[in-house]
RNA sequence: GCCGAAGUGGCGGAAUAGGCAGACGCGACAGUCUCAAAAACUGUUGAAGGGCAACCUUCGUGUCGGUUCGAGCCCGACCUUCGGCACCA
């Protein structure tokens, strides 16, 4: 009798040896080629769950496979520390953010351990320690030094009530969470990152083997549009400025200006505005203020705006334009301001017809006879009632009006983006100190790197209105300048936690450095990350942040690469009853007790064969027990003592012991191909088809025992990187050394996964007739013939010509008959 | 509205340089074992029809068309679901 199969004994044991030999410790080692197997790191929420596993397990699944390849695996893990819920934690129950963050992490630190990953916990990194943030002020100290930091107003979402000020997710339709008054926005000085220079570089992604999704999502976030310039003359006596300028993509379309809108928050606005207009006008913008959030959700709102009592004029036709203010038009897109031409642009026509305006044609539709429209025409066609660019197509249009005003100097080509620039001010208490001080006599002066980090402060008052602490406490605001050593202000803003994941993977490679954010040499080591893998999610913000900053650090000759990641795949995500798992559903699915139930192996197998893994599935209690069935039959089979049947005869025994070879030779290829390509699911099911294979041939007992075991140990090391417990367990109950962990991965022979027969398949027109099962080796001859010859077959040719015959070698004849 | 992904048995899913549809697993049914149950093991399992039987026939991959000797896979139109962006001038 075997001993059962017991995970919990076997896994605890294992995972004890592992750390007390520091198996999964890593360092640069010349040797052995490298490889850099990162996941995410997980937000300290609190408790691990099984969303988790899912990111961790088939990850790490995969960076033990290349472990055994021979890589010098990198495959670290760390903690998003800094964030909002921790101060939420602290308003509601009164535990200090530090304290709560760092029970959460002790908690899932133990959970993820339980997962059996090779993690090198020796380089474990935590955002929210002042040995981390201490360079991630730094950096932020590098980009103001290089010009890539800088202040400007902003829009934040505030709330009266509380006096604070509200991240969008505190605000539910427009209401503030905790208190419920409507929030408003106001313009604050904040700090902000130049992505915007790298634009054109985020959208080439030439050099990164990433998700085509992903790309193109990144691509549309940045959103590059390439068109023209305008400017409109101005007079007015308020204004300096003798012109407004206006960003289009159609030029073409200039002669059919009829007005222009500006955003209600355009500086020109208040100045332009008529007297007899003002309250009018001010009382729309006050509108548009209070509704932008309210409003926003809402989509086909109707365009509204008010007539500002003032004109610019179309240079090219010399018509006097009357200027409109309305909030369809965006101050952070283009110039803020917009030409509108109702015949062909919808939202432009929608607001003329409301107000009668004019609505001008200027590009004819392919058989237009000069009637009015019934609604605007967006597409090309042949310009008219445009002066000298009648009758030119669009195409052509827009490049004869563009070179026309670049003559005049009345405008020119001009590429627009919308994305914009990363407001990185946090109005919060737990995030990084922004190193900054402002010095009533010198002005903005960051903080020196000797004096980094800028501690955040741990006496901190939370009040319940959401305020951040860091702005009543006098210790920390009250500093003195650095330049000119007077009394000075500190910054009280934190920055954006998605600035601290946007290096983390760099420190990694040298996580205690403690001279410069990481080590240089390391750095050129191991970076860039050769598979990133993580939710879809992070498709924009971290992933793109993170680009810039590389980008950035290499402009600054800190690295040497320009793309972090060189490999992204982005795993689906893991559902239960239908639903996505939330804990006002009360559908969530908790790993530990699967974990203390069946193990963590059965759990890593269950969710990588649960469904493919950028798909993402349905947790399903039946589907895990399948997977314990399999690894329980597995052990019996791997255990079991083995005696070949003495009635066999030698024939026999070679033809099976060849089959044997055969099937094991063909899944060592299939394994290995499915984990290069991380389509686990069919790697767990050609495991299966192995271990069902093996089992039918031990009862056979056709096979020598050298052969047996050979197939058996096989098995063990395919097996080794999705249940690393079990199989540990079983290379030592079968006689080997410790590890099967240090184990080379298994290669496959061409010529032993060659198969000896095929199954030939017959179609008449198609349609499959018969199946013959004839050697591997036949020429295309001798399967026409044979084709052709079944009783079958010459059944159904009866009194019919037999006109082409197609031949697929290694799988069909197809004979097409009339 | 725009961009993207996906629709295959009772269920999760296999199969794409166009070539045996349904691998593997779950569930279900039947059987073995048992006083009984659970577990385990064995067998059957896309639908409809036919045959004593090994088997045979027809239909079948969201819908409708097309290309092809041959389509789950390619092309066109549409429907549904999910994800992303929401007035981007």
């Amino acid at each position: 009798m075997v001993a059962r199969y017991n995970p919990q004994e076997i896994e605890k044991k294992w995972q004890q040896k592992w750390a007390d030999d520091r198996l999964y410790e890593v360092s640069e080692d010349e040797s052995r080629p490298k490889w850099y197997a990162l996941t995410m790191f997980p937000y300290t929420s609190g408790d691990l769950h099984i969303g988790h596993w899912y990111a961790m397990a088939p990850s790490d699944v995969h960076a033990r496979f290349k472990r055994m390849q021979g890589y010098n695996v990198l495959h670290p893990m760390g903690f998003d520390a800094f964030g909002l819920p921790a101060e939420n934690a602290a308003i509601k129950r009164g535990v200090h953010p530090f304290k709560w963050t760092m029970q959460n992490i002790d908690n899932m630190r133990r959970q993820l351990k339980s997962i059996g990953a090779i993690y090198d916990w020796s380089r474990e990194v935590i955002t929210c320690l002042p040995d981390y943030y201490k360079w991630t002020q730094w950096f932020f100290l590098k980009l103001y030094e290089h010009g890539l930091a800088y202040r400007g107003k902003a829009p934040v979402n505030w709330c009266p009530t509380c006096q604070t000020v509200l991240a969008n997710e505190q605000v539910v339709d427009g209401f503030c969470e905790r208190c419920h008054s409507a929030v408003s926005q106001r313009d604050l000085e904040q700090w902000f990152f130049k992505i915007t220079k790298y634009a054109d570089e985020l959208m080439a992604h030439n050099t990164i083997d990433w998700p085509e999704r992903i790309k193109i999502m990144q691509k549309n976030w940045v959103g590059k549009s390439v068109g023209t310039e305008i400017s409109f003359a101005l007079d007015h006596p308020a204004v300096d400025d003798k012109e407004i300028k206006v960003f289009t993509t159609r030029p073409d379309t200039i002669f059919g200006v009829t007005f222009m809108v500006l955003a209600p928050e355009h500086p020109l606005v208040s100045k332009l505005t008529a007297p007899e207009k003002k309250t009018e006008v001010s009382e729309y913008i006050k509108r548009s203020q209070r509704q932008t959030e309210i409003e926003r959700l809402a989509t086909d709102k109707e365009k509204d705006g008010v007539f500002i009592g003032s004109y610019v004029v179309n240079r090219l036709n010399n018509e006097k334009v009357p200027i409109w203010v309305a909030d369809y038009v965006l101050l952070s897109y283009g110039t803020g301001a917009v030409m509108a031409v109702p015949a062909h642009d919808e939202r432009d026509f929608a607001f003329a017809k409301k107000y009668k305006l004019p609505i001008r044609v200027v590009i004819a539709p392919p058989d237009w006879q000069g009637k009015e429209l019934a609604e605007a025409y967006i597409e090309d066609g042949t310009m008219v009632n445009s002066g000298q660019f009648n009758g030119l197509p669009s195409k052509q249009g827009i490049e004869a009006v563009s070179d026309f005003l670049e003559e005049k100097g009345w405008g020119g080509r001009a590429v627009s983006y919308r994305l914009r620039d990363w407001l990185i001010s946090r109005q919060r208490y737990w995030g990084a100190p922004i190193p900054m001080i402002y010095c009533p006599k010198c002005g903005i002066v960051p903080v020196p790197e000797k004096d980094l980090p800028v501690l955040l402060p741990e006496d901190a008052e939370f009040k319940p209105s959401g305020e951040s602490p860091l702005k009543y406490n006098e210790k920390f605001i009250n500093t003195t300048c650095p330049r000119c050593g007077e009394a000075a202000k500190r910054e009280t803003d934190t920055m954006d936690t998605f600035m601290c994941s946007s290096w983390y993977f760099l420190r990694y490679a040298s996580p205690s450095y403690d001279t410069a954010p990481f080590d240089s040499d390391k750095v050129k080591h191991w970076l860039p990350v050769d598979l990133y893998t993580g939710g879809a999610e992070h498709a924009v913000m971290h992933l793109l942040y993170a680009r810039f900053f590389i980008k950035a650090l290499r402009d600054m000759g800190l690295v040497g690469f320009g793309e972090p990641f060189s490999r992204l795949f982005n795993q689906g995500i893991i559902i239960a009853e239908k639903q996505k798992m939330s804990k006002s559903r009360g559908n969530v699915i908790t790993p530990d007790e699967y974990v203390s139930e069946l193990g963590a192996d059965t759990v890593r197998a269950y969710l990588m064969f649960v469904a493919p893994w950028e798909q993402g599935g349905e947790w399903n209690d039946s589907g895990i027990s399948g997977i314990s069935r399999w690894l329980n039959r597995l052990w019996k089979l791997v255990l079991a003592e083995y005696h070949p049947s003495d009635r066999v005869s030698p024939e026999t025994s070679k033809k099976a012991e060849r089959e044997l070879a055969r099937i094991t030779h063909q899944t060592i290829r299939r394994v290995s191909e499915d984990l290069e390509r991380l389509r686990l699911n069919t790697m767990i099911a050609a495991l299966m088809e192995l271990t069902n294979y093996l089992t039918k041939a031990s009862e056979r007992g056709e096979v020598s025992q050298p052969a047996q075991k050979e197939a058996i140990d096989s098995l063990l090391r395919l097996l080794a990187p999705t249940t690393p417990h079990l199989a540990e367990e079983l290379w030592q109950k079968t006689g080997h050394s410790y590890s099967i962990h240090n184990q080379r991965w298994p290669g496959w022979d061409k010529e032993l996964a060659r198969d000896e027969e095929i199954t030939l398949v017959i179609q008449i027109n198609g349609k499959l007739r018969d199946r013959i099962t004839v050697p591997a080796s036949i020429t295309e001859e001798e399967a026409k013939k044979v084709a052709l010859t079944r009783e079958k077959i010459k059944a159904y040719l009866e009194g019919k010509k037999v006109s082409q015959i197609i031949y697929v070698p290694g799988r069909l004849v197809n004979l097409v008959v009339r």
